[in-house]
DNA sequence: CGTGCCAGGTGCCAT
DNA sequence: ATGGCACTTGGCACG
């Protein structure tokens, strides 16, 4: 049996379930009106509502409202997740419990250290829980990334501008990494560097280091000069789109924009995916 | 009934439970052995496993493996989740497929515009499925964000530095937001960025642009003289710490490093969490 | 709606 | 472990 599903378990029903699946290295989905509360990086309470609660046999944690796409709570994963059987009533502060009589109710408390934080949810009602022995080998295989943008432009270096000559890939400097250090076609260094995506005002930023960076590293050796020799180092961003914020900022600093979309789809044989479009 | 579960349905059956969840707005989450494939600003392909996949009505989209706090595919809210009888075989390519007999398979499309992409889960094998007519009206309440981590700097600015003055919260400038602008006790303008966690060399980068940002924009309308007055801007980055390579880059660009962590714990009545600490 | 920036960011890979 | 950086980053606030 794969899947083993309870509807409407008690909470002695929820705890049993969830140490087992626990101990067997199961999945675990309970669909719960809960509250929870974090404590850790920061704190916060969340009131009672139905979520949908996962545990994972790594530790992971997660807390599903029923709109958005992050969990309003979670634990990543390499902590534990511990059920428990507690009294009833708000997680937020013992004196609104006034008679001790009051319902049991299943908690699970997910914690880790490094950082030291832990995630509690307090289940109000368990409506549903399935446990879930999974089995999944497979990895998942992304093409597109700003990795394969740069084989392409180590490939083809033509495509920042004609006679560009890459020297080196992932270069360190003082102060970080650089994406492409290369010299154009009088010889003049130019420092690349590489986004994926629409370029933002960060990305100008780490241009403007690396730069700046190169600018005074090799004018010290020099000794001699006041200010000498090499304001000739160029800075390049490339990315497939720029706002007029981030052009703005690179003419003034005297950088350049080269704009590069659609890499890999050029030269190559392309207009493959679009057969699949609809 | 807030949950109603089915125990290996059929391909048919998850289309139409699918189908009534979205069209009544409840939470839809099944156990399924699944391919999944993305196609957008990426696009990638994941083989045969078994995950744990979520649907919400806002157009979530969720698959989970059983490892790992993020979903491996994904959709964020916005669009919409459609079910469909598809025939079996791999997502992979049409080729694949040798004869018409297969086995038809329920498969989920999650679609959105801006940015244009689709998941798409092949449901190979559904082991488990819960509709989950969830209602909740609560919201996270966090705390200790650097929203407040700003508001205690602007009531204790003395933390900083003795005599600063705080003259303006998040002043806007021609490349960005300055998170304080302030006056030391000489009058000398300081630039204050913020940050809540450690240091990297993005805040450094951010408020380097800030500070020469203003030498530039305050230069410039004195008109007559070289390079004149203003070089006499501080800059200040307040973190909890910092890395070597941030500090040094501070230091070589004339910038100050501010230590300050444990906001609002320091001077107000604090030692209040620490109760509930094991 | 785009632009900028924080986030309990997370994850990957390097030293 | 720490650090530097990309990410299908997501999310919010503001012009």
């Amino acid at each position: 049996m794969v899947v083993e599903q309870l509807d409407a378990p008690d909470p002695e029903e929820v705890i049993e379930a969830a140490k087992a699946a626990f101990r067997d290295g199961a999945m675990l989905t309970v669909q719960a009106r809960c509250e929870g509360e974090y404590e850790g990086r920061t704190s916060g309470y969340l009131g009672p509502g139905d979520r949908i609660l996962v545990a994972k046999p790594d530790g992971t944690f997660l807390v599903h409202q029923p709109t958005g796409h992050k969990p309003v709570n979670w634990m990543p994963g390499g902590g534990t997740v511990s059920p428990r059987l507690s009294e009833g009533g708000a997680a937020r502060g013992a004196a609104e419990e006034s008679s001790g009589d009051e319902p049991r109710v299943a908690v699970l408390l997910a914690r880790r250290t490094n950082p030291s934080e832990r995630v509690e949810a307090r289940i109000l009602d368990a409506h549903g829980l399935t446990r879930f022995d999974a089995s999944d080998g497979a990895s998942y295989e992304e093409s597109g990334t700003e990795a394969e943008m740069h084989e392409y432009i180590e490939q083809n270096p033509a495509v920042l501008e004609e006679g560009l000559r890459i020297v080196e890939h992932e270069r360190e400097t003082k102060y970080g990494f650089i994406d492409f250090f290369a010299r154009d076609a009088d010889g003049v260094p130019v420092v690349v560097e590489v986004k994926r995506i629409q370029a933002t005002l960060n990305h100008f930023d780490q241009l403007q280091r690396y730069v700046s960076l190169y600018e005074e590293s090799e004018a010290s050796p020099r000794g001699g000069g006041v200010t000498a020799g090499n304001e000739e180092v160029r800075g390049l961003l490339v990315a497939p789109s720029a706002s007029e914020r981030v052009r703005r900022a690179l003419r003034d600093n005297d950088l350049e924009f080269v704009e590069l979309g659609e890499f890999g789809t050029d030269a190559k044989g392309a207009t493959e995916a679009k057969l699949t479009d609809f």
